[in-house]
DNA sequence: CCTTGTAAGCGTACGACGTAAACTAGTGTG
DNA sequence: CACACTAGTTTACGTCGTACGCTTACAAGG
């Protein structure tokens, strides 16, 4: 995991891991039926590092932590973000992560159906915004951003994309916006919506 | 984009991709810089193939149809998400995009920090829905479904997760239940949500 | 007509990668 | 002492992206 943290996941190779650990690549065939085998049992630890909701607690306290839990843990292994959900062989640590958030839900009053919409969106929120910021092409450091969008945008006529352009120099280049605090907007903004959706207890 | 569209990215190759020209696949290189460059002009006519919100039109119907048209045309290039946003140099249809949506926020009575936020959650919202979905280890058919969770849940005491199981049962497999519709219900939580935060026009 | 420049494609080769197969030590247990 | 088991090694195969150098096809200019 230290490997794919630094590099992703393409510079995990076997025989980079090996000498990492001080052995012939084969040697891990020891351990691991193959590869995808590997990637698994690393998906289940990421998992193992979120922070579950406790049931019967307020639901919706519960599942801002988990959302922010799983941004903090997937921006410290953005190798995972893409890989995460398609495992065809969940780990415990992943189903008993499932397990708590739907528990939580159905213990806040909410019907399956319910909780199955608010599972779905917070799910699709959270991690469709870690796949998109941990891809971002650049870092945080607005001269960075700056750099960045200027070197995409040489290559075609000025005044091509006037709001692209707009929104760049107005915004994201704008040294106190950090992109990170879009998530907090969303996030509150969808626990709002759940809120008012959810039949009263 | 037709043989990744079948076989994922993996089972694009050079080779394959030559071979399914009638070329060698040093023949590529005449006109790609390299297979990530062949990439990026894919990812391109993906965004080409999405539908522009128009600005001056009612922005919720535009953003609500181009989320929609996302969805929908990433469910035919599965291949694509993971990669739509990644890109270290996009293409002119990437760039439109993202252009039209600002321009149709902007027109439709948001300042540049509203737009940003509106933006964002859609997006993220958006793609992680797909990347879910696309990823989900079964495809659609509750018979599918069933067999599948069975199999996941096998190695695992029985009980071990009662409210996955719960969900699974009494929710998941029910044969009229389509995960495609959950999109329909984060997309209009989140348009709600949207319409009640911008600033009166 | 011939020359010459350029674009297109081909052939070979190199160094990765994942992993199958067979083998070799070292460690207990009967 | 024999035996099985475990961890690790060696060698090898097929596939990948792609660097390098060669060969055509063809159009423009003298």
């Amino acid at each position: 995991m230290e490997m794919a943290d630094e590099g992703g996941l393409a510079t995990l190779t076997m025989r980079g891991l090996g000498q990492a650990l001080g052995v012939e690549a084969m040697a891990l065939y020891r351990h691991v039926a193959n590869k995808s085998d590997l990637i698994d049992a690393m998906v289940d630890l990421v998992f193992s590092e979120i922070e579950l909701p406790v049931a019967g607690a307020d639901w919706r306290i519960e599942m801002r932590k988990r959302a922010v839990s799983v941004r903090e843990v997937l921006s410290r292994h953005h190798w995972a973000v893409g890989v995460m959900e398609s495992r065809r062989h969940p780990g415990p640590s992943n189903l008993r992560h499932h397990d708590a958030v739907i528990g939580c839900l159905l213990a806040g009053g909410f019907d399956m159906t319910m909780a199955a919409h608010a599972y779905s969106v917070l799910d699709s929120y959270t991690y469709g915004f870690a796949q998109t910021q941990m891809n971002l092409p650049f870092g945080a450091g607005s001269q960075d951003v700056q750099e960045t969008a200027r070197r995409m945008l040489t290559p075609f006529p000025v005044d091509e994309y006037p709001n692209l352009v707009a929104f760049i120099t107005d915004h994201a280049t704008n040294p106190d916006y950090d992109y990170g605090d879009e998530f907090q907007y969303g996030l509150d903004l969808i626990l709002d919506g759940i809120a008012r959706d959810r039949p009263r207890a």
